[in-house]
RNA sequence: GGAGAGGUGGCAGAGUGGUCGAAUGCACUGGUCUUGAAAACCAGCGGUCCUUUAUCGGUCCCGUGGGUUCGAAUCCCACCCUCUCCGCCA
């Protein structure tokens, strides 16, 4: 959520600044509903105060035996005028509410311009992707050949976009993770957390998943409650409606967690293997900082991706996606890309944003500043550290030699039981 | 799932219709005293939003949401959460 005084004040520049999204804000609209709010207000809270001391009288005359019907008559006729206005009120701040919640954040003025992923800008890149002296497979083929990666019964026990892996490849699977976990959590500072892959409501709003994309998350009606879109969601919501300590900060927390997605408005897109599925896993770092540091912890955290990538010898790409690609709730945004043989082309693992206070405002997330003994709003980041899945495939059509074995990259062996390849 | 108890400020804990945003204690901050510290004493000490250049002032907040009332922490309704016992269960 944007800063409330920031639209009162100075609508048009914010109206400027989202241009760089290619979106247009209502300011005409929105001005008008704000006119009309301050005017409410301040009548409603005039009569509640007025309510407020007549009410007080009324006690102080009857404590002392008094008859006190003049004054009664008096508030009650304020009653109704008060009601009203504040129905009002009511509605004003209502409908302006469902309005700002709706405005998606400021990109920072680095954000390059643009409106699709075509402009993104590449930012830097590590590793060559290698040549290989036979035809590359990409990881369904190598996975079927193994005989450990199986869609379709994956598809038979739940539907299409799941998969069963067996074996050598679940093992790798876990592997991952487990070297993620440890990389973030010993050489990078992060503490590790485990959190329920069920939320709350309140919980998809705080990171900006609710009230607009709803569609893209699996909702547990008769709960009330939502399977997690990333690990983001229950993590950074720790924070919500707290005021944290100035020593406490920065918070780094990392988290693995099964993430669920409907990619409802993706059919037909990356429906070949495990690239798109609805059930995948993921390494999730998250960052509570305070405002000024935001942007060198954006650099330092995205740099605790691409370590991971580095180790495991995986040629990548990042990329500081433009305005128009942003999403919702961030300011800034790197997406890393890792080069895929199979597919001849570098495909996102990891986003790393920060979100300033974004997402904090929408949460109540804060920290008491010290200088000012007031509490301030956090600024919070996140970053996939790396997407398991995904990861796994690069391993896969990287790594793979030409009889389709996998040799599994040195850091991952001593979570393998110290096997160095995968054989059918 | 059944039965019971309970949710009040950072913590503990009082408060059952009216000067209660809330006693008291602890913690914390500042001061006095002290060579320094402790103790003692004095003072301060929640958040939100509105108005305002700012102050001042005002609104709202006692789990959440409704209701009753001139007036609600206090009464009524619904929901959520915690604890204890029983049942079930990884």
């Amino acid at each position: 959520m944007l800063d409330p005084q920031l639209l009162r004040s100075d609508l048009k520049q914010v109206a400027t600044a989202l241009t760089k999204r290619n979106m247009t804000l209502d300011v005409a609209t929105i001005q008008q509903l704000e006119d009309k709010r301050k005017a409410i207000q301040v009548k409603t809270e005039e009569l509640q105060a007025l309510r407020n001391s007549k009410s007080k009288e009324i006690g102080q005359i009857k404590s002392k035996g008094e008859d006190a019907q003049s004054v009664m008559d008096e508030v009650a006729a304020i009653k109704s005028q008060l009601d009203e206005s504040a129905k009002e009120l009511d509605e004003i701040q209502h409908s302006l509410n469902e309005i700002v919640s709706g405005i998606p954040n400021i990109p920072h003025t680095s954000v390059p311009n643009g409106s699709t992923e075509d402009d993104n800008e590449e930012v830097r890149r590590w590793g060559e992707p290698k040549q290989f002296d036979f035809e590359a497979k990409d990881h369904v083929d190598l996975g079927e050949a193994l005989g450990l990666i199986d869609f379709e019964t994956a598809s038979k026990i739940t539907s299409s976009r799941f998969v069963v892996m067996h074996g050598g490849i679940a093992k790798l699977h876990r592997a991952l993770i487990q070297f993620m976990l440890d990389m973030h959590g010993n050489e990078h500072g992060y503490s590790e957390v485990n959190v329920p892959y069920l939320v709350n409501a309140e919980s998809c709003f705080g990171t900006g998943q609710l009230p607009k994309f709803e569609e893209d998350l699996f909702h547990i009606k008769e709960h009330g409650l939502y399977l997690i879109p990333t690990a983001e969601v229950p993590v950074t919501n720790t924070a919500r409606d707290e005021i944290l300590d100035s020593e406490e900060l920065p918070k780094k927390y990392v988290c693995h967690s099964p993430c669920f997605r409907s990619e409802a408005g993706s059919y037909g897109k990356d429906t070949r293997g495990m690239i798109r599925q609805h059930q995948f896993e993921k390494v999730e770092m998250v960052q509570l900082v305070k405002p000024e540091t935001s942007y060198t912890a954006l650099e330092e955290l995205t740099g605790h991706a691409e370590n991971i990538l580095k180790k495991l010898d995986l040629p990548y790409r990042v990329v500081a996606l433009c305005g128009g690609d942003l999403g919702f709730s961030a300011a800034k945004t790197y997406d890393i890309e890792v080069w895929l043989p199979g597919q001849n082309k570098y495909r996102e693992v990891s986003s790393c944003s920060n979100f300033e206070s974004f997402q904090a405002r929408r949460m109540k997330a804060r920290w008491r500043n010290p200088e000012t003994n007031k509490p301030e709003l956090l600024h919070t980041l996140n970053g996939s550290g790396l997407a398991v899945g995904r990861t796994l495939i690069a391993v896969m059509e990287n790594h793979q030699d030409k009889d389709g074995n996998i040799t599994i990259p040195e850091p991952l062996r001593p979570y393998m039981n110290n096997q160095t390849v995968i054989t059918r």
